[in-house]
Order: C-alpha cells, then sequence, then structure tokens
DNA sequence: TATTGGAAAAAGTATATGCACGTATTATTC
DNA sequence: GAATAATACGTGCATATACTTTTTCCAATA
C-alpha cells in the first residue's frame, strides 16, 4: 500500500539554471552587439541602428506599430531608438493619414550612412559566420525564429 | 587578355541583412526576455537579476571584475546592476582583501528570493523547451558559446 | 450626432548596456 | 625606496529596453 508523501520544499537544482536559454541568448547578444558595433564605431552607428535603416530601407515608409510588430520590438521602445535616428537625420518621423499614426521613413542621409555602413557590417557577419558551419548557422536563424514564434502571444487569440 | 574592372561603388546587397547574426539575436533575445520577465514578475525581480543571483549563488564569493568576465558583461554594467540587487538587500558587496577588489556576496534575502524565483524560472524554461526537441536546444545552446568564443579577444594575447 | 470603445503614440519611470575617463591600490622597476 | 606601470573599480554620458499611464484620434453604435 503506498503512501503520498509530504509536501516537502525541496532544494532547487540551480545547476539546470546554466542551460536558461534567457541567460545564454543575452548573453551571446552582449558579445556579438559589442563585435558589430565595434566595426560599425568608425561611422558612428551602431548596430541596432543598421538594423532598423536596413529594414526602413527594405520596407519603406512604415508607421510606429507596424515597424514594432515587425521587428518584435515594443511600440516604446522603438520610439526612442527612432528618437536617436531623427536627431541625426537618418529618418523622418511624420504625420499618417490617420492622424493618430506616425510614418517613419528612411532620408538621403539614411541611406548614404546605410551605404557607409554595409561594408563594416559585412565584415563582421562574415568574421562571425567564419565561425560555424553554413548548416550551424542555418540551424542557429531556425532556432531563433521558433523562439521568438513560440514565446509570442497568439495573434489568433486577438479575433 | 584581361583588364581590371573600373572601382565601381556596387549598390549594396541588403537582403542578405536579414540574416544579421546580432539583429536576429537581438530580436529573439527581446522576446524570449520578457516571457521569463513575465513569469517572474508576481515575485518582482527580472531574469538578468535571476540569473546573476543563481551565478552568485553557485559561485559563492566573488570579485565584480571576475563575476564580470564570467558572465561576460561589461564591469560597468555589472555595476549598475549589482547596485540595484544591493538596494533589495539581495547581494552585499564589500572590500577585498586586495583594497582594490569588491567581493559579492549574496545574501539570505537573496537566497530566499532566488527559491521563490525558481519554480517560475522553471516554468518559463520548460515552455520554451517544449517548441523545440532536445538535439535543437543543445544545437542552439552549443552556438550562442561558439558565438561568445568567436567573438572575444583571443585572451591568450594579453600574455 | 453624441457617446463610447478601441487604436496609436508619447511621456514618466526604471533597468540594462557599454564607452571614456578618473581614482585608488597594488605591483614592478630602477 | 621612489617612480612608474598595471589592476580594480566607479562615474558621467548615451543608447537600448519595456511597463504604466495619459493623450489624441478614429470607428462603431445607440
Amino acid at each position: 500500500m503506498t503512501h503520498l508523501v509530504d509536501p516537502v520544499v525541496v532544494t532547487p537544482d540551480f545547476e539546470c539554471c546554466k542551460d536558461c536559454i534567457g541567460f545564454n541568448l543575452r548573453k551571446a547578444t552582449r558579445a556579438v552587439s559589442q563585435f558589430y558595433d565595434e566595426l560599425l564605431r568608425p561611422i558612428g552607428i551602431r548596430s541596432t541602428q543598421y538594423s532598423l535603416l536596413v529594414y526602413l530601407h527594405m520596407s519603406g515608409s512604415i508607421t510606429v506599430t507596424q515597424l514594432a510588430d515587425n521587428v518584435v520590438m515594443d511600440r516604446t521602445t522603438l520610439t526612442r531608438n527612432l528618437n536617436v535616428l531623427e536627431k541625426e537625420k537618418f529618418v523622418t518621423v511624420i504625420s499618417g493619414l490617420d492622424r493618430r499614426t506616425r510614418l517613419v521613413t528612411i532620408t538621403q542621409d539614411g541611406l548614404v550612412i546605410l551605404d557607409k555602413a554595409y561594408p563594416l557590417w559585412y565584415q563582421a557577419q562574415s568574421r562571425i559566420k567564419g565561425a560555424m558551419s553554413e548548416a550551424q548557422l542555418n540551424g542557429l536563424l531556425d532556432n531563433l525564429s521558433a523562439l521568438v514564434k513560440a514565446v509570442q502571444p497568439n495573434e489568433t487569440l486577438k479575433n
């Protein structure tokens, strides 16, 4: 005959926290972003700014919320990041037809800095890619996408 | 007979920037860290703080620079993160034997909050792990470690 | 059409991040 | 032992990040 065990408080096994996805992601992001930033430093922009400018170049004019959704960034974070780019004259932010919305557009100055930044970014990207196989790289990118999908609130629940 | 081509400025192919390791890492880190933070919110600490407390619990007393090296965090970033934990009485920071150093130690309060946080962290970690196979997870962690090693300045050059 | 509900965005507050620089302490060298 | 180099750390400044609250505007409905 079996008995229920007492509800004891088990000391957590913190050893397994070494495999925390969040911790390891943040650690790698710090290191990798610093690496890109270092190569971009000569022209005075950071990797976060480069990524936003590239996206704006590819997307064309876009509202703040749409851009935030697309790059998986909190809207208020994006607003502040855009303020920096606007101050540098790399983007313009104007009111949309729906006057609640704000349309973000890359400027000529933004395109110029993008062209300057591209070879620097490419160098950083190449060096990092050199540390892993093509299969590893594709696997990594796939896994990162899967993570984003896994943790994002289900959009279908909105309807 | 071959000729050297004119040194033309080629329009960059920004399409390939979609595979930027830094951009995709940051994006996943934003989403994933938010997910952990959401589950940790009931007890009032963030995933960054949880990770630091876990590390301090496992390592015992440690200097700021050693800790920064181990978690691949800028020393000044760590100082500020520790200030928050110190304010909450989760860690103590005292002068070491070498009076230049500062010894960081987790407190009783820190251990208490750790025990409370563990099941919440475990739940988040489990849900995320559920989105991928064991092989994928191990591959991801391996790739993240490889990235950190790839971009870190070669330590042997210091000697 | 007046109201009400929802959407888009900014501002306030706080943590996270890192570079440049300065200070205190230890180690080294002459 | 004094001068110098190296180490450990913090502060000032700026960007990156996100939650909460408030404001503005559009849409739907009674």
